[in-house]
DNA sequence: TTGAGATTGAGACTGATTCTCAATTTCGAT
DNA sequence: ATCGAAATTGAGAATCAGTCTCAATCTCAA
């Protein structure tokens, strides 16, 4: 069952030669460092955890599934504190935070990363992303139609993926 | 500030010249009439209020204004009977529920409209909608190309309305 | 008119997330 | 290294939209 764009060993293989998409996690850790430095914030135990767990997942990942890794490293780090934290992720910059087909919100590295939209398989939740410049560039012409200047937008394309296509399990 | 793409007073004028957009709130009752029979559900003084209310309106409806107009008509009718008829109004493809900038789920009449995407304004909540068939040919492609058959998609492209643009208030 | 079955309203419950607060930790200044 | 102001923490309470439960009520075909 399909689960990422990314299969897990790519990690591994993206060091011998640079990938375009994703810094490593050390990168963000000082990118994390300077932002917490820049705002006033202070550094603890409990937020490296959370970030190192964070940048050695790939994926679309839930605050729920990231509770769990991160309380696997140490069981006395609260959901709280994982909230608190992806919020800073977020507002750095190095992550940002996704609602696709349920009411989690799942969180992506974001660090020198393209902007991109998703295909989710409706039945086995599979996220694909993808990037499409000239529905991009449609977007902004209708925009520009109305009158509105866009800063952000949503699209995501829901349906069955390959694997899925074959069986005939419900969708969920 | 503008609220959405349908002012208020063109239901009116849609009599005049037959509109391919917004069929009257009576068909939407015989339609709901025709579904209830047929799902073996009943027809409750509720309902029918709900119904009317929510087709006495334009635009994107939360069910909690909504539930405000319901009950200036009958204090008695609960939030739980709105939740429910809308779920009911939704099976039967007479309203379709969008989930925009904040939690709350919203409705609009889906009778005999097109599918359509929306521009939505981060600071005064305005919502446009617009149609784009190139756009859609393309997310097909793209759907095509990674093996996915899409049942259903959402785009949103959230910015500033003209009239926001000019103003300097921070977006919500 | 009757009764099986659908519906209702109120309030309990859920699940995700945020808030509160006392205890703890960080880190620049000493 | 120590101090202390300010940030952070974990636990649990609070919130918020929405769903569920259940006894009382209503609908409608027979």
């Amino acid at each position: 069952m399909p689960r990422s764009t990314v299969p897990p060993e790519s990690k591994r293989t993206r060091a011998a030669h640079p990938s375009p998409e994703l810094a490593p996690a050390s990168a963000a850790r000082e990118r994390l460092a300077a932002w917490i430095a820049e705002k006033g914030l202070k550094a603890t135990r409990q937020r490296d955890v959370i970030v190192d767990t964070f940048f050695s997942q790939t994926g679309h990942l839930s605050v729920d599934d990231l509770l769990n890794k991160v309380q696997a490293r140490d069981a006395n780090i609260g959901a709280a504190t994982v909230y608190r934290t992806m919020k800073i992720l977020t507002d750095a910059g190095l992550a940002s935070a996704r609602h696709f087909f349920d009411g989690q919100t799942r969180y992506e590295a974001a660090l020198d990363r393209h902007h991109h939209d998703h295909l989710i398989c409706t039945r086995c939740h599979a996220i694909v992303e993808f990037e499409n410049e000239r529905i991009e560039a449609l977007q902004d012409a209708v925009a520009r139609q109305h009158g509105f200047v866009v800063t952000r937008h949503k699209l995501e394309l829901y349906g069955l993926c390959r694997a899925c296509q074959t069986l005939q399990n419900p969708p969920r």
